[in-house]
DNA sequence: CGTCATCTGCGAATGATTCGCAACGTAGCA
DNA sequence: TGCTACGTTGCGAATCATTCGCAGATGACG
């Protein structure tokens, strides 16, 4: 039976072989990318994507990530997520879920994007309208910050 | 009576009584944009709405434009919402409805935020996260979009 | 009508992302 | 194995959106 961590493995290779069947070739920054992005597990930023290849291969600049990753996209390998205002995330499209974004402290809960699901019918049937699943994310407060909220004053 | 274009005329008080009692002053940049806002009826860049607003004020500054959208957000007037890579989009906030954004024509579905419920129970339940009722909103393609994007093709 | 804090206009600063170009490296072939 | 062709890269400048700092203008209130 496979191994855990030999889905990534062959998660990598696959990749590579999509970029081979797609004429691109496979080149160090490229590998060393998808490679961070499968070891990453969440979202990352693209500059905290070149910080982790750069430590293998210093001489990768972020336009080269950039690039890369928005040639990634294209192919359907990965996703990007835009939170608040600041830099776009990305993390690999099998790695689907929904975000609750707490707009106090900022943190991001991952959960299952089957808690969309209900919602996701819904707006199906009743609207005819098909909602993206790779922009599952809502705003509100995490239970830290809903607590101080709760606090009596004013 | 009331007519239509009165609702308007009384959300426009209701905001310019919101800032008043915030301690926010009245001013003409803030009460022009409010109005572009209103009428605009659907989301437009803080570039457009400045437009909009120097086609009555000309010496009204984009930062001015930018400051009062955070401030207006920041009251839960308005909401921000991010395409694909470009600037943000703003309009109002409605009071306690869901929406169903289409990514591909724009259009905005309101719906009841009852369809959001099994997400919010679920979302605090099992998470402690309270979903802000002042962003329920999800993007996706509006029926329409959604049936051409099914046409066959290569 | 005067006082004072809030706002504004303006341009520079910042942060993220994209572009242009010449050198480089991979892939395919003889 | 060596050559050729073309996708890629590194680098810095350019672009685009948004934010900041400041001094003067303006609205709220007595």
């Amino acid at each position: 039976m496979r191994a855990g961590q030999n889905v990534s493995a062959e998660r990598l290779e696959d990749v590579l072989a999509l970029l081979h069947a797609q004429g691109d070739r496979v080149t160090t920054p490229r590998r060393l990318l998808i490679e961070s992005l499968i070891e990453a597990g969440g979202h990352r930023t693209a500059e905290e994507l070149a910080a982790e290849v750069q430590s293998r291969a210093p001489d990768v600049h972020l336009s080269t990530i950039y690039r890369n990753l928005e040639e990634l996209e294209r192919l359907g390998v990965i996703e990007q997520v835009r939170f608040g205002g600041g830099a776009a995330t990305y993390h690999l499209a099998a790695a689907r879920h929904g975000h609750l974004v707490c707009s106090e402290c900022g943190v991001t809960i991952e959960v299952p994007d089957e808690l969309f699901r209900p919602l996701e019918r819904t707006a199906k049937t009743r609207y005819g309208f098909t909602i993206d699943p790779h922009h599952l994310a809502m705003r509100g407060r995490c239970v830290a910050c809903s607590a101080s909220e709760h606090s009596p004053g004013g």
